[in-house]
DNA sequence: TTTAAGTTAGTGAATATTCACTATATTTGC
DNA sequence: GCAAATATAGTGAATATTCACTAACTTAAA
């Protein structure tokens, strides 16, 4: 469990990260945000790596926590995958701040314990993709001509780059309208 | 042009960026593993952002002359698809030092001028795919119930997912074997 | 003789982290 | 119930290290 102050932490890197990059993401610059000490920052966490970590896992839960709900719907596979779709665009379009997170991999790739927390999290984010594929193949309502493995790729390939490019183009155009566009792109393609 | 020396650093940068990650490309690095002392550098750079643009400009390069080989093949719109989709992905299994820079937006994101190169050099390539798919919608190639953008969007979209994912998983399995089977994937995709 | 390309020896600024110390709660022993 | 002991969360100052970059000098070639 994390205390309010180790909330907090997290918290204003994950914005700090969002708004001024993860280079910008300095103890001195977060103490200064919060409005204490930075030697007052490793009465919370041992460690910046431990601070990346922190956020990491958080990802990680609330990523749990949306397969649960998905996992609860009733209904078709597509119209499951359909929810996910929409739900994960959602969450970025209200908070553009877990865009470049989820995206810093390159940097987390120097520290072996981040790089390997965020192969867990893409991983097991892709096999539910992939599970769900597998289920709308058995009961005919996705194609079963392509590999299942081939397809959750290009869902999540798709999510993806949809995803990153409207946070490389600084936000500009609408993202929960192009994101329907894509699902119903997708659609098609999984079914016909 | 380049001088020998200007070639020689911008191999080195790439090398290290490949390697040990772009936060260790620093002009100590960079001159240690030339050979010249770190001023030295400064004799072929003015900065080290300049550096980074010209690597930049490398790939822009780079992929312009892939863009220009594709037009001038001959046969149907899907064979250049799978041209281009295989070509890069070759490239990348080759060299995989290049899958690092190319991955390395975020970080290229604090400096405006290297985040506008960026962007050029993905819309390009974006832009060319979508010329290809028109192109193929009109002569019944490519199926014409799903717009174009969205189909480039896909095929963009696995493309990268999968050399990001095998960069990631310190490139064990096989990219080319998987890239194959993405393809055909694709092709049968884009065509019912 | 000029100039390009190198050198040594520095610069200030930034980095994560540690130090010794303090004010304020909270818990414990009597 | 209350003093003593301890825990929590903070402080300013300093640490060693790294960063991009510069000033001034040297060498060699054209």
């Amino acid at each position: 469990m994390l205390t309010e102050r180790q909330e907090e932490i997290i918290n204003k890197s994950i914005e700090i990260i969002a708004t001024q990059g993860i280079q910008r993401l300095t103890i001195k610059n977060l103490s200064k945000e919060i409005g204490i000490s930075e030697p007052a920052i490793y009465r919370h966490f041992e460690s910046k790596t431990d601070i990346l970590l922190a956020i990491l896992q958080n990802f990680q839960e609330v990523s749990l926590y949306m397969e649960k709900a998905v996992r609860d719907i009733k209904g078709s596979v597509i119209g499951k995958i359909e929810f996910i779709f929409s739900k994960i665009i959602e969450i970025f379009s209200q908070e553009p701040s877990h865009i470049s997170v989820i995206f810093s991999e390159e940097i987390f790739k120097n520290e072996v314990v981040l790089k390997e927390k965020i192969v867990e999290i893409m991983s097991s984010k892709q096999q539910f993709i992939e599970n769900l594929i597998v289920e709308g193949q058995r009961n005919s309502e996705i194609r079963d001509d392509i590999d299942y493995k081939t397809l959750a790729l290009i869902v999540v390939g798709a999510l993806r780059f949809i995803v990153k490019q409207w946070d490389l183009k600084n936000q500009h155009n609408n993202l929960i309208e192009e994101g329907k566009e894509l699902i119903e792109g997708l659609k098609l393609i999984l079914t016909t």
